[in-house]
Parts: structure tokens; C-alpha cells; sequence
DNA sequence: ACAGCGACTGGAACGGCGTTCCACTCTGGA
DNA sequence: TCCAGAGTGGAACGCCGTTCCAGTCGCTGT
């Protein structure tokens, strides 16, 4: 029999590690990394700190997590329709990522923490992959496959960390404010170059006022094509 | 006896800025990230945490500080004598900075976390110049100067993050201890790839044993010059 | 010679963190 | 019906970054 009305339920869902690693998720794209915290995460999830340990090693494998839902999701995503290349695919997975990191700003650090702290875990391969099948689709020499999906994972990798927007000053979070915040960034970051001792600089201060006002995607896109070119310079020649 | 005529001098060395970064990255190299404290920081230099508050903001900026001083040198240093060509100089530039994420296995995420956080700061610009000159001798057209110096930047700054070796279990530390943990590392990161699903993970399946064994500034020194060949065939083409 | 005064020191204390511990509730199977 | 154990959640522990402040030091004007 069951007694209906009576038991209100411990609690409306049981808890279990993907509700926790959700929470986390949008625990760190409202407050930022620092605002995730066990006791937050517990008030959030309607719990304590200690029941959360039932399902998660701690705070690493946390983070890790969260790093790898997000991933998954921006590799996974198919957006328009599908590519016509093996060159525009691989730009479709890379602009995922980028729009992930723009997306989650504490993105670019974890990534960086996980695949050095624990390169063996998934959230390596997922990108290796989806990038290695479109090295592997350009006619690269097998002999070139690792060579060539490694150095377009590093670009993008790379890319992604430079790009991350600061995440210290977190509860701003105007819905259309986003590219206001960032010219001003960029204004920001082209005023302190020019600021720079003409002597050490001279370089940097030349291309300062190239900073202010570019487009991100539209220069992350420009590397992006200029790996593929190297790609096809050097592994491809006698096509 | 009258107390102390004579005085101890308070301490050998005054603090200073530059003593408590130095400590710091010792701190960094030996007990790794989590155990850089400011009370383990105090010990180190005979005094207390309150005193180091004087000369450094916060443990933000004292991680900053202590990674722009081993990029500084990391950048400055010229160690064959003069190269032969720009491509050469960035290859220098380039290694100077892989060997030295080696040397201090943090430096990784904290570049990352400093050039995502604080990218007026100075660590940006060193790393840019430094690149940034070599592009120029190159020949390439101003207008794509900067796009192909944050190609490069992206990528070093990228595959030295992957290659960081893990610092957790930190005091090991043989001085010639070296090779082997990279080798068995590397055999763990293949086996574990090699286990991957093969409906999920052929590409990464396939090139799981390119992993083992490989030499790491080969294959980083690869990807520059695929780099470089993409700068070369996108902005140069007439030459 | 000496009082005065910033620059600088360092130990104590505070709030908050990750993590552990454990008494407890709930539930499915014997 | 009852019990073993999965699952819970609040209290407590140790350590952290940071702040506070009573001192000490070395210089300055007189």
C-alpha cells in the first residue's frame, strides 16, 4: 500500500551527482569561482555540506566535473546544420569552445587546472577527438595526426584563456550590457599599452590601437585559419 | 646587566618586495600551489604574515608578481648566442618559455589565471614584444601583425599549459628522476586513451600509442613551425 | 642629547573555507 | 515485521587569507 499524502518526501528530488554538478555550474556563472563553495552549494541544493560528499570526492573533482558537463556540451553542439569542410568543422568545434569560455567565464582556467592536473580524465579527449576527425577528413598523413589535432587543441586552448573576460566583478551580469563591458575592456587593455616604456615596447605600443575595438571571434577565427594553413603547408604538400 | 646595548639588528636583510617573491617562488617550486601560505611565506623569512602585507597587496598579486619574475626571465634569457632567423628567434623565445613551465610546474595555470585576470598587467606585453618583434622581421604586413603574434602566443601559451607536468605529488623531486616519471606519465595518459570506447573515440584510440614515448619539446617545436608555415602562406604569399 | 614621528614589524584574532564525523532517516528485501 | 545499509545533514576541526594594532627601529629637527 501506499500511504499517500502523509510522507512530504525527504526532499522533491533525491540528490545525486549530476543535480549537484548542475547546481555547480550555475552556482559558478552567477557568483564565479569564488562564490562556489560547499555551504552554498549545500543551501542551494537544500542539504549540508556533508551529504554533497556522498556523491563527490571533493572540491577537485567538482570543479572537474563542471568542466567536463560544459565541454561536453559545446563539443556535442551541431549548430548550423552541417559543415560543408573539414576546415569549417573544425572552425564549428573551436567557435563552440570559444562561445563556451564567453559563455562561462571561469571556463578558460579550469581548463587549463584540469588538463594539466589530469590529462588522463575525459575532458581531453572529448576536444582530441572532435578535432583528430577533421585532421583525419583533411587527408593528413596518419604519420601528422597527432602533430597537427595537437597544435590546433593548443591554439584554442590557448585562444580561449586569453579571451575569458574577468569574472571578479561578477554580480554586474547586464543581460545586454555584455558589449559595452567589453569594449571598455579593450579600451582598457589598448590605453595601458600605450602606455608602455617606448624603449622595452616598441612593438606592442605599435599595435595598440589595433586592440580597441576588434572583434574576438572574428580574430580567434583568423588564427584558426591560419593553423589550418600551416596544417595543409606542411603535412599536405603534394595536393 | 643594562638590556641590550648592543642591538641584533633586527633582522639580516630588511624585507622587501623582492626578497618575499623570490621565497615565494621557491615556496611555489618546492611544496607546490597549495603550499604557498603567507604563514609557511612568514616562516620562511624569520617574520610574521601581517609584516608582508606591507610590501604585497594580497596573495593575488604576490602570485603575480612571482609569475611575471619567471617570465621576465624566462623571456630575457638568450641562450645560443644570436639566431639565425626570425623563425629561429621565436623558437628561442618560444622554448625559453616551455622549459621554464618545466622548471616551475604552476607556472602553467598561473599564466592562465594572470593573463585571463589581469591582462594589463605586465606579463601580456613581455611575452607579446618579445614575439611580436620576430613577426615584424619576418616581413609580415602591419596589418596582420597583430593577428599572427597572438597566433603564436595563443599556441605557446596553450601547449605549455598541456604540458605541464602534474604537481601534486610534489616532493619526489629526484634532480634526475626526471625522464622517468615524463615516461611513465606518458605511458599512463596512452593507456588510458587506449581504453577509451571505440564507437565514441576512434581518432583518439588511434593515435594513443604516439603518445607513448614521444619527446615533448619535439612535438612542441613541431607545432611552431606549423604556425610559422601558416603565417607564411596567409601573410606573405608573394614572397 | 633627545624627544618625536613615520616606516616597518610580527603576533593575535576573525571570518570563512574544505573536509570529516556521526547520529539519524528512509527504504527495499528477507 | 524488521533490519542492514544507502543516503542525509548539521556540527565541528584545522587551516587559510586577511586585518588589526601595540610595538620597535632609525631618522629628523632642535
Amino acid at each position: 500500500m501506499a500511504p499517500r499524502s502523509r510522507r512530504p518526501e525527504r526532499r522533491q528530488e533525491p540528490l545525486s551527482r549530476e543535480r549537484i554538478v548542475t547546481a555547480a555550474v550555475e552556482l559558478l556563472d552567477t557568483v564565479g569561482e569564488r562564490g562556489l563553495t560547499f555551504r552554498a552549494l549545500a543551501e542551494r541544493l537544500a542539504t549540508g555540506p556533508g551529504a554533497i560528499y556522498w556523491h563527490i570526492t571533493g572540491k577537485a573533482e567538482l570543479l572537474g566535473a563542471a568542466t567536463d558537463a560544459v565541454v561536453a556540451a559545446a563539443v556535442t553542439a551541431e549548430p548550423t546544420g552541417t559543415a560543408d569542410s573539414p576546415q569549417d568543422a573544425v572552425r564549428a568545434v573551436a567557435l563552440g569552445l570559444f562561445d563556451a569560455t564567453e559563455a562561462h567565464p571561469w571556463l578558460a582556467t579550469q581548463l587549463a587546472t584540469q588538463l594539466s592536473r589530469t590529462p588522463w580524465g575525459t575532458v581531453a579527449p572529448r576536444i582530441f577527438e572532435s578535432l583528430g576527425r577533421q585532421v583525419q577528413a583533411m587527408g593528413v598523413p596518419e604519420a601528422h595526426w597527432f602533430t597537427a589535432t595537437s597544435a590546433l587543441m593548443h591554439y584554442i586552448l590557448g585562444a580561449a584563456g586569453q579571451n575569458a573576460v574577468n569574472s571578479a566583478s561578477a554580480p554586474s551580469a547586464g543581460p545586454s550590457g555584455h558589449h559595452v563591458d567589453r569594449d571598455e575592456f579593450l579600451g582598457t587593455v589598448s590605453t595601458a599599452w600605450q602606455g608602455l616604456d617606448p624603449d622595452e615596447y616598441p612593438f606592442t605600443r605599435a599595435v595598440a590601437d589595433q586592440v580597441r575595438g576588434h572583434d574576438d571571434r572574428e580574430q580567434f577565427l583568423a588564427g584558426i585559419s591560419l593553423v589550418l594553413a600551416g596544417i595543409a603547408a606542411l603535412h599536405r604538400p603534394a595536393r
